[in-house]
Formats: structure tokens, sequence, C-alpha cells
DNA sequence: CTTTCATGATTCATTAATGGAGCGTACAGA
DNA sequence: TCTGTACGCTCCATTAATGAATCATGAAAG
């Protein structure tokens, strides 16, 4: 590693990422769970799960969100057993549109 | 790169990398632009945007949620402007409950 | 048909993330 | 006080992700 060559990150991303990390360390605490815990069973270290929870950016999306999945968090509000099926319907939402509409090329505002 | 060594995910991590990824494609899609588009925006390569839409667990958090935001994509449901306050709340939440709780280590309800 | 553009996928060198060990601190209980 | 445990952080070697280039396919337009 030698140089961390940060990446920039825009603000929205960054403060998505440090709140994903506290809301896991939150569900840790409250179910008791110490970070070696949650280490062992995610199958990985102790240290990638503290730069999870400090909400580093170059963590995995598998380790965090597998280490999410552990401590009982709901990403996107979903029920697990709802997820499945948000999974189908995401499917035939993008089957749906078809990439023809390219042609309008229109500007989306880009609002934020 | 010897061998992937593929971590194991439970399902729910990857049910929700998918979803995240077709969530992205589809308002990637909705907003007309091209994945070379968001690639440059983001400062990443093409490559990488191809296979963060795919869901695939090894890209990192950093790249993902720049895409996100760059879609639009409202991670947690909340707000740009709102997210800010959900991270000092969620601050707050993570200070009060010391960990002293520690003792009596009264299994959590599984609530979902 | 030909051209252009976007996607999807593959390969490989380079870079960065990860694991592991170690160290210091804080806190709780014996 | 002493002991045990959990946390937070730092190096560093190893491993895996990333960037770049390339090729094939398909869709849309000239």
């Amino acid at each position: 590693m030698v140089k961390p060559a940060h990446r920039s990150y825009s603000r929205y991303a960054r403060e998505a990422a440090e709140l994903l990390g506290l809301m896991i360390r939150t569900a840790r605490t409250e179910r008791d769970m110490t970070v070696a815990d949650i280490a062992e069973r995610a199958g990985i270290s102790r240290g990638l799960v503290h730069r999870i929870e400090k909400g580093e950016m170059g963590s995995s999306i598998g380790a965090a969100f597998e280490v999410a999945a552990i401590v009982g968090l709901r990403l996107f509000q979903a029920e697990p057993t709802t997820l499945t099926r948000h999974l189908s319907l995401e499917r035939e939402k993008l089957a749906l549109l078809p990439q023809s509409v390219r042609a309008g090329a229109t500007r989306v505002k880009d609002d934020f």
C-alpha cells in the first residue's frame, strides 16, 4: 500500500457509508455482540469489522452486507422474506423499459 | 489472483447486493445515462460500474455508494438533506447506550 | 448494408484491501 | 490490585480488487 491515492467521494456517499457503519455498530451493541463474534460469524477479520463500522469506503460490499445481515440490519427497509420479491420486481422493471428511449438523451435533472 | 477463495455469503447479503445493483441499473437507464458516463463521473472504470450493477460482492462500498449517489439512488430512504441529521441521531443513540449493559447478555429480540 | 455506439465479458499487470499479530487503553469483577 | 475481556489502532505480507485493453454482440441510424 504505497499511497491510498484517495478516490474522491461525494458527501452523500461518504455519509451513507458512515451511517451504515453506525447502524451496524448500534445494532451490534444492542444485541450485545462483540466485534470478534461478528468477525468469526462473517468469516472475516476483527479489523475489517472495525473498518466497516467506521464507514471506511474501501471495505467490500460483501463483507459489509454480510455483517449487516448478521447483526440483523435490514437494508432497504425490506423484510428478508420480501427481499426476494423486490428482486424480481426490479428485474421486471428493468426488462420492461428498453433502452430504446436512448434517443432523446434528455438531460435528467441533477437534483442533489 | 490465484484463487477467488470465495467467501461464503448469506443469502440475504447476496440478494441485498444484487438488489442494489439492479436499482442502480434501473435508475441509470431511467436517467438515460451510459455506463461510461457514470464511470467517468465516479472516477472509476467502466468495468467496475458493470460489476457493481451485477451485484458482485467484491466491489468496494465507496465505489458502489458513489455510483448510487450519481444515478440519484437514495440509500436508506433518506433525503440528502436529512442524511446528515440521521448521522447525528445515530451517533447520539450509540453514545447514550454504554456497553455496560453487557453484563445481562439478554438475548435481544430478533424482531424481524 | 455499413457505421456507430453501448453493453457484456475476458485477460492481465498494478494497486489496494484484507488478515494477522501486536500494543495500549478502558472497564468490570474477583 | 490483579485478571480478563473488548476495543481501537498500527504495521506488514498476502491476497484480491481494480484499471486498461480487447473482442463480440446488438441496437439504432445513415
